[in-house]
RNA sequence: GGGCCCUUCGUCUAUCGGUUAGGACGCCAGAUUUUCAAUCUGGAAAGACGGGUUCGACUCCCGUAGGGCCCA
């Protein structure tokens, strides 16, 4: 263990897709125990996978974590840019006698593991070049190179969130560490790289368990001292089963554009597989001081939207107003909207406190904001019209009458008007406001009518309630106003 | 098939041998109310199963079942 270093970690995904939900959580995690610690948070692609890595997928991935404000440390390293060095480490254990050729062929390869399943053993290769002189070498075959693993004993890893984990040696093959064309393998890559960047924790997902104990017979053999290991539990999609493209599993940037807040994701993704207490509302810089491994649960977790819904409604209602504006903007922006002009920017702010109360998601936040967007004449929904009699639009003509005289036009002022008039008219408030949120909004949903009029402004709250009571003709479900 | 890991309300979790098993989301009911929310109050809801160890197990051990990961 490298107590003594500085604590350095890293994020390592191929880039072969966008940062999915499970790799956000891992680099999550990362993040916060580097800035709990005060140490480094390093970034490494491993696009050694020449065909399916590309570009646009390392975009995405940057893209993600920018999102999620999780920032990391020096420049990313690309582990293909890498190989040269991973090859030399190859060929330095195969000069000390820790590494061998093997020239089995493709063919003897499958034989092994069909021979193996017949026996009802364990498919692994059997070690024939282990301790053969490599002046045996069939003619004409490139060889690989191969890890002399310990075959007796066991290798323990001590990791810092499964604990002890034992694995018999003799359960572990002869990993292959250089390919017959001089690439080398995953395995080998890993921890060469890690070794190189001095990182001190591997945290990740506990898919790679069982390579950490490979990886840690590879940390002895080249004389280095393995990381601390800490294997998170992976995330599951609602059914119990690996998250994956059937349940939806989406990048960074879906979430993004579905209207979540990034501090809503960090906030749940965080307390999927760790908790602190009773608490549920964990701030980032909360979590940065709390965080800690040992604290990391040890059963793989669910995947559910409902509770990601919740804490995003929350972070939405602490949320800045004009942040919240531009979030609109930004995310109208990416639908391909139009920008919206200083009159309707304004009505949006004055609107935010009001809207914002109501809302899950930015992009609920958008549809409950659309009666600011509408153009005169609005169209209504049905349900809108249908509240729309004769008798309603009579009563908006005289709340008209009402309201164009008012002196000032806030919420607080309005409010007192009308309920004055309803009062004085031996109304209900509903009977009045139910028809006026149609008129001003188009629909029988809407914040407050009293924020919507002071939102809306003096004109044109007045000209919708004037577009709806002057309307002569009857407003069947079918007789809205159209453009 | 082999190795490894996991198992508390529907979901996320607290509990680190002694609790009426707590909280949150969701759900139901009520309060509030100009709609929808928000908020408040109340409610239903859990230790997979079987053995041990112990004065006492959700908690420790073993087994079974179920789920997951890796290898092929």
């Amino acid at each position: 263990m490298k107590s003594d270093m500085p604590v350095t970690v890293r994020f390592a995904p191929s880039p072969t897709g966008f940062l999915h939900i499970g790799g956000a959580r891992t680099a999550l995690f990362n993040w916060l125990f580097a800035r709990h610690h005060h140490g480094r948070f390093l970034l490494r692609i491993e696009d050694t996978d020449r065909a399916r890595s590309t570009e646009a997928a390392i975009a995405a991935i940057f893209e993600g974590l920018r999102w999620l404000g999780l920032d990391w440390d020096d420049e990313p390293v690309f582990q293909f840019a890498r190989a040269a060095r991973h090859a030399e480490c190859a060929n330095a254990l195969l000069a000390q006698g820790k590494a061998y050729h093997c020239y089995a062929s493709a063919e003897e390869l499958q034989e092994m593991r069909t021979r193996a399943r017949a026996e009802g053993r364990p498919p692994r290769y059997d070690g024939r070049w282990r301790d053969r002189d490599s002046r045996d070498a069939p003619p004409g075959i490139a060889p690989v190179i191969r890890f002399k693993a310990p075959q007796q004993g066991e290798t323990i890893i001590e990791d810092a969130v499964q604990g002890p984990v034992r694995f018999a040696n003799d359960q572990l093959d002869d990993m292959v560490l250089l390919r017959s064309d001089g690439t080398p393998t995953y395995m080998l890559s890993v921890v060469v790289d890690d070794h190189d960047m001095a990182i001190t924790h591997i945290i990740r997902g506990d898919d790679h368990l069982t390579n950490a104990a490979r990886q840690a017979q590879l940390y002895h053999a080249l004389g280095w001292s393995p990381p601390r290991f800490a294997h998170i539990p992976l995330i599951h999609g609602p059914d119990g089963a690996k998250l994956s493209k059937r349940h939806g599993a989406l990048g960074a940037e879906a979430y993004r554009d579905m209207g979540y807040l990034p501090e809503a994701m960090r906030n749940y993704l965080l307390r999927l597989g760790w908790a602190h207490g009773d608490d549920e509302i964990i701030p980032t810089e909360q979590a940065i001081e709390w965080f800690s491994l040992e604290a990391i649960g040890r059963s793989p977790a669910r995947f559910d939207l409902a509770k990601l819904n919740s804490l995003n409604g929350h972070y939405i209602r602490e949320a800045d107003d004009a942040r919240l504006v531009a979030e609109i903007e930004a995310l109208r922006a990416r639908r391909g909207d139009p920008p919206l002009d200083l009159a309707l920017r304004e009505r949006l702010a004055k609107a935010m406190p009001s809207l914002k109360q109501r809302v899950k998601t930015l992009v609920e936040l958008d549809d409950m904001a659309s009666f600011i967007f509408q153009v005169r004449p609005l169209v209504l929904d049905p349900k809108a019209a249908a509240l729309l009699t004769p008798e309603a639009r009579g009563v908006l003509a005289r709340v008209h009458g009402v309201l164009e005289h008012a002196p000032e036009w806030n919420a607080e002022a309005l409010e007192a008007r009308i309920r004055d008039f309803v009062a004085a008219d031996g109304r209900s408030l509903g009977a009045v406001a139910q028809p006026l949120r149609a008129a001003l909004a188009g629909r029988t949903v809407s914040p407050p009518i009293f924020d919507v009029l002071y939102a809306l402004g003096r004109d044109e709250g007045l000209a919708r309630i004037s577009d709806i009571a002057t309307m002569s003709a009857d407003l069947g479900p079918d007789a809205a106003p159209q453009h």
